[in-house]
DNA sequence: AGCACGCCGACT
DNA sequence: GTCGGCGTGCTC
């Protein structure tokens, strides 16, 4: 089973990482040697040893065998950070299916524009008379390379090496050449640029007894080398912040850097803020505006032992801190955890492998926990932490739910319910301020009653039917399919259509009704260019408009001490998503929306308007009532085996034509068939495959696409079965994407 | 990064 | 022809 070869990629701080050389390991290393190691190795003509890191171990090569050479010795037995992180890779490829290459990629920083910062300058070493004397004697024996250099050096007097590269297409050898004459001669000067503006330190903040408490548990286990993740579960302003920098400063007390990832729409100048205020510089910043230099600069710091908390959205998992104490995972249950390219990893749960290798202490953290996050606290695999009660002692919101199916029967066709308006007035005229948010996840495509509020869904999969253009009605999780329904199949009612409600008609009424009021409107289009968002937030918390009218967006981390009233105007849409964690979402956004309310000194007020307000996860976010979701969520996710009951493997199958996908599909389906029948007789528990279907996005860039979902209740079953697929099915004509954490 | 190879103009 | 500068591509 050992590998006989070993991939290894050559200097990772200048080489690309897709480009690695197979070593033949000599049978001394042979029980030794893991992935990640670094390695000496005979590299060029001369077999000159060069270190390289272990990125896998094979048993097969392509390359003539011929030419393969016996890597020398073993560097370093301790893995080094980029071991670690190598390591990490691999692991991520095994869980969620990718290339080691695709793997690695998304692991170590990307080094190109790092080098030109850090990289040479030539300055001219001679005087202007003896730089012209020589610039003719070039000219004349036409060494034209050294002309073009010298003639940029006279001008200038310091040259960077990427402009003589680049621009002036000068090679190494002329450059040594220069250097070799006197002409001129290297500078190397390392800048890095921090991404921070330089703040105000201060005090450190005290914590209540709730967050005292919560750091003090989690701080305890600190050194114990195993140790289970937590979970805190805080509600809507209870100061979780505050934990997070006590933990990072305790930690760093120790020698210990933290990982404190943060959503990137929740990755807000006050979050930031209140950890500059305690680190100063040393904490850094990553976010999507840096560009590729400044974010390995920012890495580079890191390795360096330069700061102490990396705050950043899921990339910053990566930080190559070699002494890690903290992960930190702000709003854990938040989606843009997971990756939408491959791989397709979930942050949540690299983090905790990240952890569990380096001995790390994992911190997960949510208003509203995700349900396999709490699923796995109740299960005793991670450790549950509570704090329940706001800073303010102000009290959670008042909530009240409208149902628009009786504002409808009374003849209010209009956006607002009666009470909001009347709210809305209210608050106007006291000069307070107003949030109305706009429930737009997954406004596209379902039809939904607008008498009954039920949506028409598929009979054997309990998700919203998709509409296509073509009249059909499509389950993408089974495949079952119907003619558009012209009335609803459970009360008749006429009243029936695909549901859209956008930003611009919200603030359009809002203008109608209350022409008086200033207002606010953060959306896509509003938000698009540079921290136009930031703008707007700002503008609004400085009481420039009474009214801010937006999408998921404004209910992210945002304090507005001034809102009284939040208003939430078709909170069901996002239950009508045909996905089986629609419910779970719709929890998620009602409650966090319903905290943006009341924040500051006067209590606040939330209005959810609904055409299902029997529906639990509407129901019982007006409550504010976490536990008791949970319990009908997981209700339904037991028995529908969906996760974290069950697992689910998604597999996307996508080619130019239609019959090519859907042979494609049936082959994988065969294959699956096949895996299932070779291991039947392990266990007993039975895996159920559905599809294959025509994918929610059934053509997309010119390419059909199918989908195929297995279910099984072990993770492993579906991991072995991947990487048999992975082994059966080699076709060019054909992509196929594997999803394992739905 | 460092070396080999091949191309091309200058000079003998 | 030959020499040396110059650019390119490869290294398991």
């Amino acid at each position: 089973m050992a590998g006989k070869y070993a991939n290894v990629i050559i200097d990772i701080a200048h080489e690309s990482v897709d480009h690695s050389f197979q070593y033949r390991i000599p049978a001394r290393l042979m029980d030794e040697l893991q992935t990640g190691m670094e390695v000496a190795v005979p590299f060029g003509a001369k077999n000159r040893s060069r270190n390289g890191y272990v990125i896998e171990i094979t048993s097969h090569t392509q390359y003539d065998k011929e030419k393969i050479k016996e890597l020398y010795s073993i560097v370093q037995k301790k893995m080094a950070i980029e071991g670690q992180l190598i390591q990490l890779a691999a692991w991520i490829r095994d869980r969620y299916g990718s290339t080691m290459i695709q793997a690695l990629k998304t692991v170590l920083p990307v080094r190109d524009r790092m080098r030109q910062l850090e990289e040479k300058q030539y300055v001219l070493a001679v005087d202007e008379e003896r730089a012209h004397a020589l610039l003719g004697e070039y000219r004349q024996k036409k060494y034209t390379a050294k002309v073009r250099v010298l003639e940029e050096l006279i001008r200038g007097r310091v040259l960077s090496s990427k402009i003589v590269r680049e621009k002036l297409k000068v090679s190494p050898a002329t450059v040594d050449a220069l250097i070799r004459d006197g002409v001129m001669y290297t500078k190397t000067n390392q800048l890095y640029r921090n991404p921070v503006e330089e703040a105000q330190k201060e005090p450190r903040y005290h914590l209540n007894a709730a967050q005292q408490a919560v750091a003090d548990k989690v701080h305890h286990v600190f050194f114990c080398r195993q140790k289970k993740p937590f979970l805190l579960h805080g509600v809507t302003g209870s100061g979780k912040t505050e934990v997070y920098v006590e933990l990072a400063a305790l930690a760093a007390k120790e020698g210990k850097s933290s990982i404190v990832l943060i959503p990137e729409i929740a990755l807000t100048r006050q979050t930031v803020l209140r950890f500059y205020r305690q680190f100063g510089s040393r904490v850094s910043v990553l976010h999507s505006k840096l560009s590729k230099g400044e974010r390995s600069d920012q890495f580079q710091r890191a390795k360096n032992g330069e700061i102490d908390v990396m705050i950043g959205p899921r990339s910053a998992l990566f930080t190559p801190f070699s002494n890690l104490g903290y992960i930190i995972v702000d709003e854990e249950h938040e989606t843009s955890y997971k990756s939408e390219t491959i791989p397709r990893y979930h942050a949540r749960e690299v983090a905790v492998r990240r952890a569990e290798m380096t001995g790390a202490t994992v911190l997960l953290a949510s208003a509203t926990p995700s349900v396999d996050s709490y699923y796995c606290a109740m299960q005793g695999v991670y450790e549950l932490l509570e704090m329940k009660e706001r800073i303010s002692k102000q009290g959670l919101a008042d909530v009240s739910i409208v149902d628009m199916r009786r504002e409808l029967l009374r003849g209010n066709r209009s956006v607002f319910s009666r009470v909001l308006y009347e709210q809305m007035q209210e608050r106007l005229n006291k000069k307070q301020q107003i949030m109305l948010f706009i429930n737009r996840r997954g406004y596209h495509g379902f039809l939904s009653c607008r008498s009954c509020g039920k949506a028409v869904k598929c009979p054997n999969c309990d998700v919203t039917l998709s509409l296509h253009n073509d009249g059909r009605m499509l389950c993408h999780y089974c495949g079952y399919e119907q003619p558009r329904v012209m009335s609803c199949p459970a009360c008749g009612s006429k009243y029936i259509g695909g549901f859209r409600v956008g930003t611009q008609q919200v603030e359009e009424q809002v203008l109608k009704w209350f022409p008086a009021a200033k207002v606010l409107r953060m959306d896509m289009d509003t938000t698009r260019s540079k921290n136009s968002s930031e703008q707007i937030v700002t503008a609004f918390r400085k009481k420039e408009a009474d009214i801010l009218i937006g999408t998921q967006m404004i209910v992210k981390g945002h304090d507005f001490p001034d809102v009284t009233l939040v208003g939430i105007l078709a909170a069901d849409m996002s239950l009508q998503i045909n996905d089986f964690r629609s419910a779970e979402r719709t929890f998620q956004l009602l409650t966090q929306a319903a905290g943006r309310a009341g924040r500051g000194k006067e209590k606040g007020s939330v209005i959810i308007q609904t055409y299902n307000p029997e529906h639990y996860s509407i129901r019982l976010s007006a409550k504010q009532d976490y536990e008791g979701f949970y319990k009908e969520e997981m209700k339904f996710r037991s028995m529908m085996r969906y996760p974290p009951a069950g697992n689910v493997m998604e597999i996307l199958v996508s080619a130019d034509t239609e019959s090519l996908a859907v042979r494609a599909g049936e082959r994988i389906a065969a294959g699956i068939r096949q895996f299932c029948g070779s291991c039947l007789s392990d266990g007993g528990r039975t895996p159920v495959l559905i599809g294959p279907a025509p994918a929610a996005i059934s053509k997309l860039n010119n390419k059909y696409r199918r989908v195929i979902y297995v279910r099984h209740e072990t993770e492993l079953f579906l991991q072995k079965c991947r990487m048999y697929l992975e082994r059966q099915t080699a076709d060019e004509d054909v992509q196929i994407q594997y999803d394992m954490t739905l």
